[in-house]
DNA sequence: CGTCTCCGTGTGATTTTATAACATTTCATG
DNA sequence: CATGAAATGTTATAAAATCACACGGAGACG
């Protein structure tokens, strides 16, 4: 089998903080980043896809060795440099993200859009949802202005309680 | 000598963005940190001072492994839990921080005060100041309470450019 | 059509970061 | 001083990431 190796089936996903149908958000995102490579001149390549569509279909933060694995099934290379140069790939243009918390990897959310992401990662259930923020415009902006420091990347990682791991506590 | 052994003596830094009085600022932060020790009956053990001092003298992010060669030259034990075991009470009680980002560690700059970090990291001489951030009071708060995520920690790590080495850049 | 070059891939080895497991010591307390 | 909890020392191992080098395929160019 291609998709899973742990739990997710393919309809129903707590992951995320929410429900969707994931199918489709799978080949989408998959369409939108095959559209994007051949516009921009990048290759995406059978491995970089694969890569993808790992993390796109487990919809979660994916430590690059379990990447690795699945790769492997699929009857990819299988040694370390192979994950890591498909995921600095990804990485780079923005189709996946570094959690960096987690030593881990997840699919961008929206990967059209340049965006300043941010992450909520449930320290119960390690799910990890991606949002937007802005931390240059706030107290961190501020401070970069006052110094004279010239921000060019923000990693914003919210660590917590997932709504989901909030309610099984407090039943 | 118990002070560094890369490249500072003791007067004169490029580091923090920022110059200052260097030896009290080291040794005013050990009796913070001493006073708010005994004052919470947490043990300020030689090891840990140890390793306060050297994440204070060196006044930059450092490996745990760095750490280790540090305190080994100190007379300390010289076998990785050592080091991470002074690191995470150092990290769980506010007088360090991890710098995930860079796996290294740095001494708190204010550890008095309850506060939400964030930093600076250059990414061309590995300079990272400390400053404060609100996360969650913008986009991020935002997206937490719509969806039910309790925040309890954020890492907020900004990578950029520090201002001196802008100015070389610009040179 | 050849062939050159670049880029990506495959692979083995190694480095760097972090933890597990367990024996020993230290220290506050009774 | 006995005792138990916390801290340390040490060996071993796990997990994450990179280095170095060989191979191969796709486009550039004659």
């Amino acid at each position: 089998m291609t998709s899973s190796s742990k739990k997710n089936g393919s309809g129903d996903h707590p992951l995320g903080f929410a429900h969707h149908d994931h199918d489709t958000c799978v080949s989408d995102a998959i369409a939108v980043a095959e559209e994007r490579c051949a516009s921009q001149g990048l290759r995406f390549t059978p491995v970089r896809r694969k890569v993808l569509e790992i993390l796109l279909q487990e919809h979660r933060a994916l430590g690059a060795y379990s990447i690795l694995d699945l790769l492997r099934e699929g009857g990819f290379g299988s040694q370390p440099p192979v994950a890591y140069r498909a995921l600095d790939f990804l990485v780079a243009n923005g189709f996946a993200h570094k959690i960096e918390r987690l030593n881990a990897f997840i699919a961008c959310v929206h990967p059209s859009q340049s965006h300043t992401p941010a992450f909520m990662i449930c320290r119960l259930c390690d799910a990890v949802a991606e949002t937007q923020s802005s931390p240059a415009r706030g107290a961190l902006g501020d401070a970069a202005r006052a110094t004279g420091f010239r921000i060019e990347r923000t990693v914003v990682e919210a660590e917590g309680v997932c709504p989901a791991c909030v309610e099984k506590a407090d039943a």
